[in-house]
DNA sequence: GACAAAGCGGAACAGTGCTCCGTATCGTTC
DNA sequence: GAACGATACGGAGCACTGTTCCGCTTTGTC
């Protein structure tokens, strides 16, 4: 098993944790990680053993919302009307993730940095949630990884720009697909 | 008016399209000024002098490949079966365009450094031309800027991920514009 | 050929990611 | 509570990139 950590560990991460979704709201998630470790008044070293890539360190600080949008999955399919009223407001939950958090859309197609490892945690734990909604709508013709990626694709850019509403060319895209289903 | 040019910056610009072309398709377009300097053989001062900003370079670039997308809009228009269908062809121009250049589409909706001049010009260029196919098409959800962006958002990613297909989500997103024409 | 203007090259500076190792702190043992 | 090995920390340092700036070179003209 592994050894019990050091007190001084622990905190650090937590410092560092707060830390950082401070310094992801201000600056985004592209935030220098120099400055992450001034906000947490640590050394650059300190982050990078805790969180070896800039990936671990985002799903650690949105671990828990990204869960919530997980397990909202299977409850809104057993309470809206239909499962694909519960598919479009699974999307609009996970849309709202996407868009509140600065860059974070961005990163999760980066094709450079270590994002990639980004990329395969939000694909693992929502993926499947996906699926089974895509599923239960009886929609056959798109997989979950490329319906995530095409919202996340379209979260992308300042949110601050009124011609652009990602919300509605994905109402757009899901409303291609509902005329697949039939 | 402006004085003549001197040969050797003329020679200089040429040589330095060709680089760009060249280095751009092998590294992408964010491949940095040095390697593209070193491709043509000048300094980075003499990047620069012709093109201050990235964005100006690669306009320059593709000019040729934008104008033609630009033109073939009223084309398609006067040879198409219907005006969905002119649209329809056009975003398919558009999307070559998109994907066969590394990361474009990632610059043109980038944030940060000095792209938004790139943006501006393909809007500026490709708006009018989508703006009336979408009205010949008897559109009016969305405006040529939304579609475009959304477009440009959803070429974004690596161009070898074959469970990726932009081309697939973009046709849903048409369809779920053409229920709304009616 | 001489001269001013235009253009060129790349050193230099600043910002950033990431590593590495001397130093400090912690937990344990006596 | 002192000593000591293990663990964790800090930040200097290197690599890479964008961008500027200025001494030097080339060009065109007279």
């Amino acid at each position: 098993m592994p050894p019990r950590k050091r007190a001084d560990a622990v905190r650090n991460e937590q410092t560092l944790l707060a830390a950082a979704a401070e310094v992801f709201v201000r600056s985004g998630v592209d935030a220098p990680i120099r400055e992450i470790a001034a906000e947490a008044g640590v050394g650059m070293g300190t982050i990078y053993r805790h969180f070896p890539t800039r990936a671990d360190l985002v799903v650690a600080v949105y671990r828990h919302q990204v869960e919530a949008c997980a397990s909202a999955g299977p409850e809104l399919l057993s309470t809206s009307d239909s499962p694909f009223a519960a598919l479009r407001a699974w999307v609009d939950l996970f849309v709202d993730f996407l868009v509140t958090k600065h860059g974070l859309a961005n990163a999760l197609q980066s094709d450079s940095s270590g994002f990639e490892s980004l990329h395969a945690y939000f694909l693992d734990r929502l993926g499947p949630v996906c699926g089974s909604l895509l599923e239960a709508s009886e929609i056959r013709d798109i997989q979950p990884y490329e319906l995530m990626r095409g919202i996340g694709n379209l979260c992308i850019g300042r949110d601050d720009d009124p011609r652009y509403n990602p919300r509605r060319l994905i109402e757009l895209l899901l409303d291609g697909l509902a005329i697949r289903k039939s």
